[in-house]
RNA sequence: GGUACCAUAGCUCAGUUGGUAGAGCAAAGGACUGAAAAUCCUUGUGUCCCUGGUUCGAUUCCGGGUGGUACCA
């Protein structure tokens, strides 16, 4: 694991050969074959150097989500466990990390139209009438949850109605018991290094026709897949919001926080080993018995 | 060379009728269970250019210096 930008790529491909292990990407974004450029897939020589999965091999119109992933995942890990004793895993999302070391709680398929009209009142009225519904649905959540959040709020309202019962009752936050054992090596690098990389890649992005990639995707912006950094940005420029050299340097600002955030997500993985990636050579990694 | 104006946070600037200062952006810290590259919360970081003077006290007023900008030569 580690922020984006930091090279997880590249070393990816030097730990996997050492470890004899395919590369299994743990990124919410890689997965989706229409977007390339602007979510730094690995090329077409890294992904010929080793197998990958999860990579580029769905729809950004799949409708996809982290349950999907979880399940996709464990199905997948148990597989390659019959002819490996060691997997790597690479990635930076760490909502989907949680959900193969750890496990999500089994909660309902929500109707989209449930979310759609959830989201119709939430511009109408705003979070407190959502609030408010979830008082009454959900006591224990409503005390326990950020209610400035809408995204929490409106999550936890569509799971009580569909489920019948409290979303509390149904997130357990109680860890799966998995037949494998993880070691999290996390790279990281200083702040400045790591913002100066996050900068030229933008650039590079850019060089390498971000641009043309993001306007084809502009008929699917409504979807989650392209709440994205690099996407939305582009899209402000395409609607004459903003000019190409600011959604640039929006580009850049909104991956240095989104790195900023990942960074502090992987700080609570307590037993985590950290790596400096400034000087490092992945001879350093003592890779068990593959 | 002369005259005028400016010099305050990383940047752009406001301000202090003399009691060591605050906005925007950038940034920093945090939360996180099917949107997660998403969504949300909190926070002002400072030789007020340097140096003398006046004053109980100067970032503020005065002199000098340095740098910048504009105009005139």
């Amino acid at each position: 694991m580690g922020p984006t930008g930091v090279g997880k790529t590249e070393l990816s491909i030097a730990l996997a050969r050492q470890a004899g292990s395919p590369v299994i990407s743990c990124d919410s974004r890689q997965l989706y074959r229409e977007l390339n450029v602007g979510v730094a897939r690995p090329s077409e020589e890294q992904l010929r150097a080793v197998p990958h999965y999860f990579i580029a091999d769905r729809s950004v119109q799949s409708g996809y989500s982290v349950g999907r992933y979880e399940q996709e995942a464990i199905a997948l890990l148990s597989e390659l466990f019959t002819r490996h004793n060691t997997l790597l895993m690479v990635g930076g999302s760490g909502l989907y990390i949680d959900a193969v070391c750890y496990g999500m709680d089994n909660m309902p398929e929500v109707d989209s139209e449930l979310r759609a009209t959830l989201m119709r009142r939430l511009s109408l009225e705003g979070v407190d009438g959502l609030r408010r519904e979830l008082r009454i649905l959900d006591p224990d959540y409503y005390s326990a949850v950020d209610l400035k959040n809408p995204a929490r709020v409106v999550r936890a309202l569509e799971v009580c109605l569909t489920a019948g019962k409290p979303f509390s009752k149904i997130r357990r936050n109680v860890p799966k018991n998995r037949s494998f054992s993880v070691r999290f090596l996390a790279l990281t690098r200083s702040r400045a290094t790591l913002y100066e990389r996050i900068n030229a890649r933008v650039d590079r992005m850019m060089e390498q026709g971000l641009l043309e990639e993001a306007r084809q995707m502009l008929p699917y912006r409504h979807l989650n897949a392209l709440k994205t950094v690099g996407y939305r940005e582009l899209f402000r420029y395409f609607d004459g919001e903003i000019t190409l050299h600011q959604a640039v340097e929006l580009i850049k600002r909104n991956t240095r926080r989104y790195a900023k955030r990942q960074l502090t997500w992987f700080a609570r993985y307590e037993d985590a080993e950290w790596i400096d990636a400034d000087n490092f050579s992945p001879a350093a990694i003592a890779i068990p018995d593959a």
